[in-house]
DNA sequence: TATTTTTATGTCAACGATTGCAGAAGTAGC
DNA sequence: GCTACTTCTGCAATCGTTGACATAAAAATA
């Protein structure tokens, strides 16, 4: 591998000179130039990143910490970012937590002593945010995006949840089903609870009480969805639609549908929270709260490069990105609101009936 | 960001004494090593890589260059390499060729100057490999993986293709079809070459002859899936069955049946190489020859450390894993041989009748 | 032609760690 | 008290760049 000097020497110049031939910050004459980069070329020359990194305490690398990229909806905001970084000349290094709180302080901690010159993270919950808090006190700025620890000042990039939810009861609502149940994610998420409010809003709005049996805690992957729409269908008295969190608990939805010989949406309507196999494949097809991952990850970069060169200087601030509520085939019963099944299929088994709705 | 000298002046240690703390290298008294430690947590001092790097010539991290995280495919690559890489104190810095070789140039160019330890990477194809051999005699030493640059000596992870379509083209044959057509992969890489091989393979062991209009060249994306599977059912004589050489490309031929209103597997049976939905959502579910895509990048990123590490000095070589046929409804109508259809469905339209097989 | 201004290039001390060495200080054995 | 260890300090050199500064050469001005 060879160096500046070598380059020099080969070029009859000084490292200095070489130096500025690649940087083009200051002028060189055409003549000098020509004989460096012909000796760049020679050599197959390749700048010490590391060694300018050093020196100009900068490197042009963005640690980018999500909680599992075998997760549909990671790589769209991984593309998103680094489309964005590379325009700029920046790199990603990439870690996944596997919502392991103790795993992401490690990759926080790693990304620190390379000294990445910022941090895009999607937090794993819990309030335990020391790590991040300090990272950032010590000069690594971080953007979170898609969640944000709680009670903390950060500049954040996320879908607007609450409207997503709202927007999909009200379309549940307006299609003729007035029982509609939610598989959360786990509460201690902000984006969890978030999408449960929306929800509840959008009862609310249309004088539907909230009734607390139809609301069932999973924890973002596919086996609480499965389990826990197991639970609800073999309910006595079934919702006429459900609600789920996110894309890969929907999976393990359609899983219990199928294990149980329950039809969509003539049984029961789903709706779900991203958009994993767009407009094909999934049977039937599903209304679906789309979030904009590409753009979450877009926007997450260049708020970041922007605070690393200083372009932006005020303070934390959460931006938040619209949904779009997608409607297809998995909410459109041919139901007109009367015939609307409030307790329907009451099949024995556990659990009490509902109160009406 | 705080020094090796602050600590060493909080601890009242030389600098080279906090070294050998962190390092672990020579022994310190227990004392000493306490009081060292306690000064790093007071400082929240990490010890800064750039500047060890720089001296020691390693930088523990790992390229990961990929044609897109979008593929479902990848993700798993980057897991299994990852999940390694960890374990052994590496990082990995990813980015994605979108296919494009100039992209990927310019790419490995950038990890060189970052002076990666070594690169993991699934090549766009092309002829034009310089690069590739230029960064290996550089002391930069890559490991392919999935995908191989054709007549080149080099350590890669692959899958073994010929065998995959080979058992799946048997497992259609004694299924009862026996006008089995191919969409195979953008034919200068050479996975979809061996792809076509182990079809053709599968079919001249059964007797059956090879039937140059039943092979259909696509470029792994969605749409050549699409567009080349409603070319193949306007046919004049459909095949009975169709082999997609990547699970992308077999959305878009999803699409089209379901346009066309094609049923599978009554009308034409479908297998598809890669397990993107594995066992349920999709309708029907989807035979597939499944990839190890985590074994595959584990095993690749352990070759690497090793090569780095100077572990294994033996020869480039390929590595094969074995492929899964996991056979599900879109191979399963229920036919007799007898009654196996192989010109059905006259639908007029455009192009020649088959020859028979 | 002499002097000033401008431009192009060379020189060299950093950046923060590692590593090796000379030597100081302390402990232990004889 | 002498020798032999052990543990640590302090110092210097090094990794490959950068960038401020010095200097030389060329151009402009008087």
């Amino acid at each position: 591998m060879s160096t500046i000097a070598e380059v020099a020497k080969r070029a009859g110049a000084s490292t200095g000179t070489v130096s500025n031939v690649i940087r083009g910050t200051v002028r060189v004459s055409p003549a000098l130039r020509a004989r460096v980069e012909s000796a760049i070329r020679d050599l197959d020359f390749h700048p010490n990143e590391i060694a300018r990194s050093l020196k100009v305490n900068q490197t042009y690398m963005l640690g980018m910490v999500l909680p599992d990229v075998t997760n549909p909806f990671f790589p769209l905001i991984m593309r998103g970012a680094e489309d964005r970084a590379l325009e700029r000349g920046f790199l990603l290094v990439t870690a996944n937590t596997d919502e392991q709180i103790e795993r992401e302080r490690r990759i926080v901690s790693a990304l620190r002593s390379r000294r990445v010159d910022g941090i895009l993270l999607t937090h794993t919950g819990g309030k335990d945010v020391d790590h991040i808090r300090r990272t950032i006190e010590s000069g690594i700025p971080i953007v979170c995006l898609d969640r944000a620890p709680v009670g903390m000042k950060i500049d954040a990039v996320m879908l607007d949840n609450v409207r997503g939810a709202q927007d999909c009861v009200r379309h549940l609502i307006r299609s003729g089903y007035l029982t509609i149940a939610i598989i959360t994610g786990p509460l201690q998420l902000g984006v969890a609870r978030e999408r449960l409010r929306g929800y509840e809003e959008g009862l609310r709005e249309a004088g539907i009480e909230v009734c607390k049996d139809l609301i069932l805690e999973g924890d973002f992957r596919e086996n609480s969805g499965y389990r826990l729409a197991k639970d609800l269908l073999l309910q006595f008295a079934r919702p006429s639609a459900i609600l789920v969190s996110n894309g890969v608990m929907t999976l393990g939805v359609l899983q219990a549908f199928e294990e149980l010989g329950v039809r969509c949406p003539e049984d029961v309507a789903l709706a779900t929270f991203d958009d994993l196999a767009g407009d094909r494949a999934f049977h039937p097809r599903l209304t679906a709260v789309s979030q904009p991952g590409y753009e979450i990850g877009a926007r997450g970069a260049t708020l970041l490069m922007d605070r690393i060169e200083g372009k932006v200087t005020k303070k934390p601030s959460v931006v938040r990105v619209a949904p779009t509520l997608i409607v297809r085939d998995s909410t459109r019963a041919q139901l007109s609101p009367e015939r609307t099944p409030l307790i329907r299929n009451s099949d024995s088994y556990q659990k009490k009936a509902l109160p009406s709705s």
